[in-house]
DNA sequence: GTAACATTCAAACGTTCGTTTGAATACCGG
DNA sequence: CCGGTATTCAAACGAACGTTTGAATGTTAC
C-alpha cells in the first residue's frame, strides 16, 4: 500500500520525526517552525531539507511512520477476529475494540513518542489546511472501507447510511478523546492522571460508543425523503 | 458574565468579525493572515489593529460575537425545561437537546456566517494555540456547570466520574460532527447535502449521545481503585 | 591514503508576517 | 461653515518564516 517503510530511518531523522511530533502537537503544523524544530531535535537547520525535503513531506513523514502500522495492526485484528468466528457475526463491541485498541495502546507509550502522536492525530482529523485533511483521508480509507464491512456483517438491520453515520460519530468521539488535554478539566473536577489508564478509557469508550452504535431507530429517521 | 457586547459594532467590525469567520474556518488562526482577512473584508490593512487591536484580540471577539449568546440561549433553554417540569426529573434526551439544538441551529444560517463559525468553533476544541484553548474553555465552564447539575439531577444513580467521562464523548461527538467538512466522506458514499438537515441531525445525534450516556454501568469500572 | 560520497554547518536568500506611522479623508456638534 | 474627533489609507517597520547555498566535516570503499 505504501512503500515508505521499506528504507530504514536514520538517527538524525529519528530525532526530528520525534521533535516534529512533540511540536506539532503542541504548536500545530504552522505554529512549529524549523528552527523550533531542529532546535528540538538537536540538528542543524538544515537537515529537515536534507533528510525530508520540506516541512510539508516531513508532515507526511510523521503521519506514516505512526499511522501506517497503526492501520495494519487494525485490520490485523479483524482478520483475526474473523478467522475465530469462523463465519459467525461478530458483536459490535469486538469491532470497536480492535479500531480503538491501536490508538489507545499508543497512548501508555509514555515516554516515547506515541502519546505525542496520537494526541497530534486527534487533532490532525479536524485540521484546516487541505493537503493535511487530504493525507489523512486517504491513508484511512481503507481501514475505513474494512471497518464498515464489519459492521455492516455485525448489524445486517441497521441501515447503510444510518451506520456511516453513527461511525462517524463514534470517530468523533475517539478523534476528541485524543486529542483533548484539558477540556475534560472544564467540566468536572477532573483527575488528568487516569486519562491514559488505557485499559480503564477503553472499558469506557467502548462502552459509550456500543452504545450509540446499538441504539434503537427513531422511525422517524428514515421518512426522510419519503416526505 | 461579559461586558463587551455592550458596546454596539459598526459596520467595518462586522466584515472583519464575517471575513475572520470565514478564513480561520479555512485556513486556521495562524493560516488566515491580516492581508487576507483585509481584502476579504473590503477593508484596509490597518482596520483590524485600529478596531481591535490586534489579530489575537480578532480571534477573541470572533468567539464573542457568536458563543455568549449561544450559551446564554442554552442555559435559558434549560432553564425553561426545568420550570415546566415543575420538580420532576428531566429525561436526558431533552437536556441533550437544549445543549446541541442551539449549535445546530446556527448550522441552517446557510448564507449568514453562522455556519462558518460553527464549523470554526468544532475546530477549535482541538486548537494547538494555549491561549485559544483557554478562551474557549472558559467561555464554556459556567455553561458546563449548568449542564453537569442539570444531568446530575436527571441522572441520580450515575457516578459522577463516569458522568463526566459521558459528557466529555459527548462534547467530542458533537464537536467532531461540527468540525467535519468531508471526512464523513471517508466512511461512505456519503452525501453532504443532508449533513445540514438540523433538524434530522439533530435526532441522530441526540438518539447516539442519549444512547451513550445511559448505557448501563459495566460493573469493573468501578474496581479500579479498590484492586 | 585517497578518491567519492553522505552529512553537517553557518550564512544568507527572498518572502511574508503582524504591527505602526503619519498624512489624508469622513463625519459631526457648534 | 468650521474645528475636532473618528476613520481610512498607502507605506514602511523589524522580525520570523521556509528554503538554498557552498564550504567544511564524516564516512566508506578500494
Amino acid at each position: 500500500m505504501n512503500l515508505r517503510a521499506i528504507k530504514p530511518l536514520n538517527e538524525t531523522q529519528v530525532r526530528i520525526l520525534d521533535a516534529a511530533e512533540e511540536l506539532f502537537m503542541q504548536h500545530g503544523f504552522e505554529g512549529a517552525s524549523m528552527r523550533m524544530l531542529t532546535a528540538k531535535a538537536g540538528v542543524n537547520l538544515a537537515a529537515i531539507n536534507y533528510h525530508f525535503g520540506s516541512k510539508d513531506a516531513l508532515i507526511e513523514a510523521v503521519f506514516h511512520r505512526r499511522l501506517d502500522p497503526m492501520n495494519v495492526e487494525r485490520i490485523a485484528h479483524l482478520d483475526r477476529l474473523e478467522q475465530d468466528a469462523a463465519g459467525a457475526p461478530l458483536a459490535a463491541e469486538a469491532i470497536i475494540r480492535a479500531f480503538i485498541g491501536a490508538s489507545l495502546r499508543m497512548i501508555e507509550d509514555a515516554r516515547g513518542g506515541g502519546r505525542n502522536f496520537i494526541r497530534l492525530l486527534g487533532r490532525a482529523y479536524t485540521e484546516p489546511a487541505k493537503p493535511i485533511r487530504a493525507l489523512i483521508g486517504q491513508m484511512y480509507a481503507p481501514t475505513m472501507e474494512r471497518f464498515k464491512a464489519a459492521f455492516v456483517k455485525a448489524l445486517p438491520d441497521l441501515p447503510k447510511d444510518e451506520l456511516v453515520w453513527r461511525m462517524h460519530f463514534m470517530f468523533g468521539t475517539l478523534a476528541y478523546t485524543l486529542a483533548a488535554t484539558d477540556t475534560v478539566q472544564l467540566i468536572a473536577g477532573a483527575k488528568p492522571e487516569d486519562r491514559y489508564d488505557a485499559r480503564l478509557l477503553e472499558d469506557r469508550l467502548t462502552a459509550f460508543m456500543a452504545a450509540g452504535l446499538l441504539s434503537p431507530l427513531a422511525g422517524k429517521i428514515n421518512v426522510k425523503k419519503a416526505a
